[in-house]
DNA sequence: CTTATCATTCTAACATGTTAGTTGACAAGC
DNA sequence: GCTTGTCAACTAACATGTTAGAATGATAAG
């Protein structure tokens, strides 16, 4: 009945004898496995599979997972099995405003208190980022993309709030790296970035906030193709918006 | 040196009986000890005798602890010990930050959607405020405040929105139980809901956004007179930010 | 052929033993 | 008096043994 449902660890990054917390390396080993898809929606976690691939005790791998069921990559059911947890589109349209609002905030208060060293550092970013889209480095213009929103909010002066944005946007994240980004995209959001930049740099506050919401705009349509495309990925939800296996 | 750093974990709610994890159960006993300032900042947390008073091992302490520690209510300083986190003016801030950016994304939204009955359930609650405030019932207002804003948050359709609010502003919850409520700031809080409700039930996005951003301004000053009242809940931040003892 | 029961075999949750790193007191040297 | 080094006591982190509940599949009854 259940043919592939269970893990393969061998994906898992080795944990490396650098320094940290064991439960850390754990951690961030199973979760980068999820986010980048190696670990299926549905596959359930074997904790003595990862025990032994790892070389660790099952304390550190229990206080891990529980982290990220805290987090909603997995589902732990009691006294049964743990499984990655399916994509769903609920969950998915509240990450979206939820990281809306945050980044909604974030213009709002960068274009009213923007520095002159900011405004530098921002152009820094859009001349790196046209540089990688005229190269079509894809791959690379993702990361540029991801470094440009952390730099907005790095500039609020607030520590936590691109780690909260993070945490309520993982299933987003997961879901994002399923689109596959295209040439034509990458200079979209170079655009929307650059409008964004713009409007922050004129300190108007209205636009940047606008310009924001536009570009956050393109991601869920994006998701619902995606959901179409690959609906096996994604749970299906019983009325009671409960999930199902 | 240290006369009363420890804890005195007789404050305790003792283990009910009832269903639920061990885990979860030791994790809200110690949250609510927290929150309700039973345990003052800078006392540090005795697992074993946390473990003798609740009568369970050190195993599901641990993993309450873990969380604490991740929602920032406890600092955990590896192989020495665990204590109750310090206020912190800065993550304060960052947690008003949070909130404001949350809560005015879903006046926004639910301004947008409003159905009938959700108008309906918004009057009800403001004539029950109404009535509590004629009563002078200054505890029951306040939790009624918090209902209403749980309340406008679930009428997103989102699970999670009060969740997130309410954990990344844990810090602020905590400090607002401080701040005495008096007879004539409950007035005030229910001037301003209304102001809320009547931008909300007008459709109006703005007046909604303003009347929001208006309620959450009166608590920051008020924090910062219990800064200067209670300094000694507050952490010393040094030059980079990071915390002393 | 369908359905109910039960035992086997999983698992997470919990308990407890062990390890290694931090802290603070105290003594020796400056 | 002040610094520095050693050591004992304490703690979180980790390892491992134990328990109880859930899923599964075989078997028996209808």
């Amino acid at each position: 009945m259940n043919k592939d449902q269970d893990i393969n660890p061998r994906v898992l990054n080795h944990i490396s004898a650098s320094e940290g917390a064991l439960s850390q390396q754990v951690y961030l080993s199973i979760k980068n496995a999820i986010l980048g898809m190696e670990f299926r929606p549905g596959q359930n976690l074997r904790k003595a599979l990862i025990c032994d691939q790892l070389g660790v005790s099952r304390a550190p791998v229990a206080e891990a997972i529980t982290r990220l069921a805290s987090e909603g990559l997995v589902d732990v059911v009691p006294q049964s099995g743990t499984r990655i947890s399916y994509f769903s589109m609920p969950e998915i349209q509240e990450g979206v405003f939820l990281r809306e609002a945050l980044e909604l905030a974030v213009v709002r208060k960068v274009t009213r208190h923007l520095t002159e060293d900011q405004g530098r550092i921002l152009n820094r970013s859009m001349r790196l980022q046209t540089l990688l889209v005229e190269d079509d480095d894809i791959s690379g213009f993702y990361e540029a993309d991801e470094a440009f929103h952390e730099l907005l909010m790095s500039f609020t002066g607030f520590d936590r709030v691109a780690d909260v944005a993070q945490t309520v946007s993982l299933q987003v994240s997961r879901a994002r790296r399923l689109l596959l980004p295209t040439p034509g995209r990458i200079v979209e959001s170079l655009e929307e970035h650059r409008a964004i930049v713009d409007a922050i740099l004129a300190r108007n506050e209205q636009d940047a906030q606008d310009a924001m919401r536009r570009h956050l705009g393109q991601l869920m349509p994006r998701i619902e193709l995606l959901h179409e495309r690959m609906p096996e990925l994604f749970n299906r939800a019983t009325s009671e918006g409960r999930e199902i296996a």
